[in-house]
DNA sequence: CTGAGACCTACAGCGACTGTAGCTTCAAGC
DNA sequence: GCTTGAAGCTACAGTCGCTGTAGGTCTCAG
């Protein structure tokens, strides 16, 4: 307090503090995930270290590959330290099963795709190409990429796992 | 020849016989994945045994989370079979270097991932939750999920190992 | 007071589809 | 021949989580 040291950030420097980008800023902003900062006179956002914690919290959880939409409701659990626990608990729980499927899936495509490289001449040409051979395969029966029920992909369909490590 | 049975594929059992969707495949033509197929006199698409080989090569291209692009690249040189193997190859091992970094990256969240959770109590509230704690940790020291150089994030940034298992 | 750099809004684009709206065409049954 | 319902058609918006661009405004050091 005494005086103003009120850690006043520009979004430049907040940006800089938590590692996302300017963009990325105004865009969980723009989806609400982050409250509207003050702005100066002349319209530029102001954080203080309340943004600072927030934002903070949602890199953290994006960095284990939380989607959004989970994020906003630990958020919204992290407001209410009465809340039970129980929930915050489950979304942890979910996003690991979600981690653990993709490894499964990413496992079977590997091992697919070392099949398909092994002991394969590169100085060949195509005529005689494993890969393409491979890919080509109509009864493709070696092929099982063991699916997952419909409903473990489709709630999980494309990766929440992305994290920019700019 | 004789007759005509020239095995002509509606876009319907198109999709039936190869798995993917009907809106898929007029995406795939229109991307300019799959030639444009003979119409109907009132303008339907007319498939034939060509189309059919080529979609199946997509489509279990695209299962081993081959993206798009690459997977153009490999068509192109399966159509030219004295072309030397190499470069279907090394497309091939990008790949599996892709999905191997995949792997390694979903590891290390799913370890810090089960650390979170460990011998947790359901039972208690988001004050002491450690869930939402070690997210709202701000000197983060235990969660230095590994990240990859840059460039290997950035070529493969998001996920290309998706495949709708409809 | 000037100039560079940080900031502003608004919007388009990525990848690989998926879904919708509002039409036309086709094949089967009567 | 006519009707009906499924399947096809085009065109475009939406998904996720940003990222990049264009074209303007603000701020602060020199």
């Amino acid at each position: 307090m005494t005086g103003g040291r009120a850690a006043a950030l520009s979004i430049g420097s907040l940006a800089r503090e938590t590692g996302a980008k300017v963009q990325t800023i105004r865009y969980y902003e723009q989806i609400g995930l982050l409250p509207e900062p003050a702005r100066t006179a002349g319209n530029q956002r102001v954080y203080g270290k309340s943004h600072r914690d927030r934002l903070a919290f949602i890199r953290h959880a994006r960095e284990l590959g939380f989607p959004l939409d989970a994020i906003r409701e630990l958020l919204s659990l992290s407001d209410d330290p009465a809340a039970p626990c129980a929930t915050a608990d489950h979304i942890a729980r979910d996003q690991l099963a979600a981690v653990e499927a993709r490894i499964r899936r990413l496992e079977a495509l590997k091992i697919e795709l070392e099949r398909m490289l092994c002991d394969h001449a590169r100085t060949g040409t195509i005529a005689d190409c494993r890969v393409i051979e491979v890919l080509a395969d109509h009864s493709h029966g070696h092929c099982v990429v063991h699916h997952e029920a419909p409903e473990a992909a489709s709630d999980l369909t494309d990766t929440p796992t992305t994290v920019k490590t700019s």
